[in-house]
DNA sequence: AGATATTTTTAGGCAAGGCTAAAAAAATAA
DNA sequence: TTATTTTTTTAGCCTTGCCTAAAAATATCT
């Protein structure tokens, strides 16, 4: 398996997750930064390798192999990245880029040590679910921010976008995961809300908050 | 720079510590389990981008720039050979595999906060100096069990070979770094050595002598 | 439905990093 | 010194993973 492959299975895995239908081509070279031609490649490769299941003009999908496949790079993925804010003190917009490089890292052992020894974590920095070693992966109750009414409280679970822009944002706003939110209200022309955070009164736009899921209490 | 131009830049440095002059096509090869073929298009590859110095013919050596590339992979290598070891208790057997692929990663962040986690360690599980930050490489005082007279007592300090096979006949001999060791007699014949660790006699051949590194009183 | 636009695939090419076989240079032996 | 062997380089080919341009299929609009 190279590291391109499990790229486009990583890519693949996630795309599936809302489109809920077979992955088109276009779709997956916009995340790769890539051209549909080289995605149309290796597609077919993956394919013969009996990792998804495509055919021609109908989009693309994972097999159990696949899907597994992928399920294991997200797992290293997100155990790195609590690796890297809890035991190196790395800051949760940091550690994506590297945590890119160590997903590919080939070692069980290594990955199932790395996990005991951070005591069998669940969530990785941005609340994202990390699967074990099965591959079974929990499935978080959460909603976006945005889909909230004035007057509930809930508290901050995860980032739909984790760039680093979006989590220094939330950083300077002091949200965190774990926070306690407050829609104190909401403006009905451009849906921008009111937040309490901490005995603080924020304003954020409606695209901040369908980025921020939460969890009613 | 490329995982592969990584891992030439870093046999050329190991091979150039012995062979003190330009080191030949053929070792290279051998060492990276290639052709000689290979080795020249990546030499003159190499020589290109300035990290070595190469005339036909003539072998190769490091430019100030390779080999402070070179050496930042070996620190990179040792460091988290450290790491498995002390926080993921592995043995000293199996990281080497693991560290190949890890001393890939980009990250100067990473290593330094890696190296401040592990409390800035100098040496590797094998006995091996880790290059500091600046690729400051501290030479370790070190001569080969087979050199030592019978009567004198020495201390471990680190394996010449560092492959599995020999790594587990040391552990199943109870030899390992800071061991006190006493040569308690040489035999003539075959330069095999009888020996006495913790108390324990022990014989082993000259080419075992041969590979580990002690330190005298 | 028929025309037009979009998406996807195919065809052909390129760079990296390997390979084998043959040629050239250097080292060694006679 | 000349002949032979060994080492090194060159020439030409292959696979992977990418690209552009053109062709084919599908989707959308009138
Ligand atoms: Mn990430
Ligand atoms: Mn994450
Ligand atoms: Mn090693
Ligand atoms: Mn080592």
């Amino acid at each position: 398996m190279t590291y391109s492959e499990e790229n486009y299975l990583k890519v693949i895995y996630h795309l599936s997750l809302n489109h809920s239908k077979g992955v088109n081509t276009n779709s997956i070279a916009n995340v790769m930064e890539s051209k549909p031609s080289s995605v149309t490649d290796m597609v077919q490769k993956l394919a013969e390798k009996e990792l998804v299941i495509y055919k021609k003009y109908q989009g693309v999908s994972l097999t159990e192999k696949g899907k597994f496949t992928a399920l294991m790079i997200v797992r290293k993925h997100r155990m790195w990245e609590v690796f890297l804010v809890e035991t190196l003190d790395f800051s949760w917009d940091e550690v994506h880029d590297v945590a890119e490089q160590l997903e590919h890292i080939k070692s069980e052992k290594l990955i199932n040590k790395l996990e005991e020894f951070l005591g069998f974590p669940t969530e990785d920095p941005h609340g994202d679910p990390i699967p074990d070693r099965n591959g079974k992966i929990a499935k978080i109750d959460k909603k976006l921010l945005s889909e909230i009414n004035a007057g509930k409280k809930v508290i901050c679970v995860g980032v739909k976008d984790s760039s680093p822009p979006f989590l220094q944002y939330l950083d300077k706003q002091q949200i965190a995961l774990g926070s306690t939110i407050e829609v104190v209200s909401k403006e009905d022309f451009d849906l921008s809300l009111t937040l309490r955070v901490d005995d603080k009164d924020v304003t954020v736009s409606n695209k901040i908050a369908s980025n921020l899921f939460v969890k009613t209490l």
